[in-house]
DNA sequence: CTGAAAGCGCTTACAG
DNA sequence: CTGAAAGCGCTTACAG
């Protein structure tokens, strides 16, 4: 006789003299089990090391037991660490987390049309990812609870977690104005043409209307790329203009840092000639000594984890998170800023 | 009448006027379906956007679909661009990646006991993590191919990508030594205590060696944690000491970025008054202008992934990828080195 | 409280 | 090449 690979229902049911439906009963428990019985179900269970199966689970209209996480890249600071706070948080529940990236626009497409997610998933998560109309009805087709994380808010009330973009960057402006610097010029990124996942228009708004209520109007502003490049790119075009600022907002670490590297190729002391200032605390503005604002990206994964998780039951925890929620956001000084001479 | 929520196999056998039996063969792309049949069948899946059910199909013998992928942890450069090249590799082929990170050792212990995966995965990709016996013996209980990736190759004969260690240290070493150097020291990386997922001691061997190679002995060595601040306090030590070294060759990009970084606050100019080199090209070399040794870290997880899926039979690509792949780093010159004065 | 039974959606011998 | 049928391991009404 060949031994079978794995023990199943029927040998727990076997052994503690019962019939498989009380087994799946104590073991899930639920009610309609006596205590004894429970009691000598459990122990066979032990007994045998047995675990249920997923997919037999799952077939008869249990759960999947698996948080679906959808991305545009992973291979970038601001995605991995969500992803991070959402591991951290699934890590004792027994939860698995199942990826999807949506690197350009075909896979995009491909997502939204195919939804190769559906019937594989109880929950989830969507990282950074303004939704198109159709790409919202779509989505819905996946018939799970859906939360949304970080970048572009999604108007109505849908769950979502992130921060409030036109407030950190009157924080960081608000920075220079307070240390002296009224010629503030502001490096804004562009959203990519094929998929806009950078954060959207709030933060230039923010350097506009905290300049306005200083009474400074008008600043100089370029746009390039949401790229370390673009950075670069942006602060040469500073540089090719009559005069210099003498503070730069960027729209985020990576372009402050590409605009710092510009400025050290150029031999502009940072911050003797100009001060620079990003959006986000990336790890490198760190490295850089880059003054900025920090968002909590770990926290934010962490948030959209646990509330998608509770809005399902999986956890105990009651049902008090507030379908939208915005963290704070922190000015970090550093040395890249300092009053103007 | 209520719609159902999904469509399975025998609406599309219905609308392809086939029995489920077929459907299923032509979907897995077996054998035993006429070319004709086959055609008609693959547009009804399309036209009805069907997706497997894993959980059937697995249950019934069937792959699950699904590429586990074990990684210590994702918001780190690393670990989240090999996943990149995994998803890359995925992307159109419709496996899904499910993530399991392992943050500390209890997570680990956990992994390796309890085996969350079993049965949940067809394949599994291990990623940068030295395991013990009982670890693999584990692993293997989980009876799927399995392919290592990064980090300390595992000796015997198991499927493997990943660069040569020793020899990255070795250009790294080689382009201080040809521009001049000498008296050059290490910061070295100690593993960390609890989870030995650092790179081995290859780098360490490499810088040695090249050293001796030249006739260099006894040289300077400073052990600190593998971190930017590791790096920073790295430097500090050598700092502390009667004479500073002309060149120091840091274990990774991230000590060497550290170590830029006390050089900087201490207002000691790098290449001037002493040249800093790394391994790996971390994103952040480029911006702080370090000289490094770029290892091609997507390519890792793209090898891995495809080597791994070829085993499965799940790809059409022959079986010619060896067991043990070892890609080739390269020397990138910056700023940050130059001939000692 | 407990069990017999249907059914979840597939895969795969086994017969045509 | 094609289909009828058994069976994967569970859950959940439905009856006792």
């Amino acid at each position: 006789m060949i031994p079978k690979q794995t023990v199943n229902m029927t040998d727990v049911a076997r052994r503690s003299g019962v019939s498989i439906a009380s087994v799946s009963r104590a073991l899930r428990g639920g009610p309609g089990v006596s205590p004894a019985t429970r009691e000598r179900i459990l122990s066979a269970a032990r007994e045998l090391s047995y675990v249920v199966s997923p997919e037999a689970s799952r077939l008869s209209g249990g759960p999947t037991g698996r948080l679906g996480v959808i991305v545009p890249r992973i291979d970038a600071w601001f995605y991995s660490t969500i992803l991070a706070g959402i591991a951290d948080e699934l890590d004792t529940l027994g939860v698995d987390l199942v990826l999807c990236t949506l690197p350009d626009a075909a896979a995009r497409h491909r997502f939204f049309e195919a939804l190769p997610l559906r019937r594989k998933v109880d929950a989830a998560v969507v990282v950074s990812l303004p939704l198109s109309a159709r790409e919202h009805t779509r989505l819905e087709r996946l018939g799970v609870p859906t939360v949304f994380v970080g970048g572009h808010r999604t108007g109505d009330h849908r769950p979502w977690v992130g921060i409030d973009d036109e407030r950190a960057a009157r924080q960081a402006v608000g920075h220079l104005l307070t240390i002296g610097h009224t010629d503030i010029a502001m490096i804004q990124a562009a959203d990519d043409a094929d998929i806009p996942w950078a954060t959207d228009q709030a933060r230039i708004r923010g350097f506009h209307r905290q300049l306005a209520d200083a009474g400074v109007t008008d600043p100089t502003v370029v746009t390039v790329k949401w790229s370390i490049d673009g950075g670069s790119r942006g602060m040469e075009m500073l540089l090719s203009q009559d005069r210099l600022p003498t503070a730069v907002f960027c729209h985020s670490d990576e372009i402050a840092l590409g605009a710092l590297r510009t400025l050290r190729r150029a031999g502009i002391s940072v911050p003797q000639h100009i001060s620079v200032i990003g959006v986000d605390d990336h790890p490198a503005a760190d490295i850089s000594d880059l003054t900025t604002v920090a968002q909590p990206v770990r926290a934010q994964g962490r948030l959209a984890a646990r509330a998608v998780l509770d809005s399902l039951g999986t956890d105990e925890r009651p049902e008090t998170a507030p379908p939208v929620t915005t963290l704070a956001t922190r000015l970090v000084v550093r040395g890249s800023t300092a009053p103007p001479r």
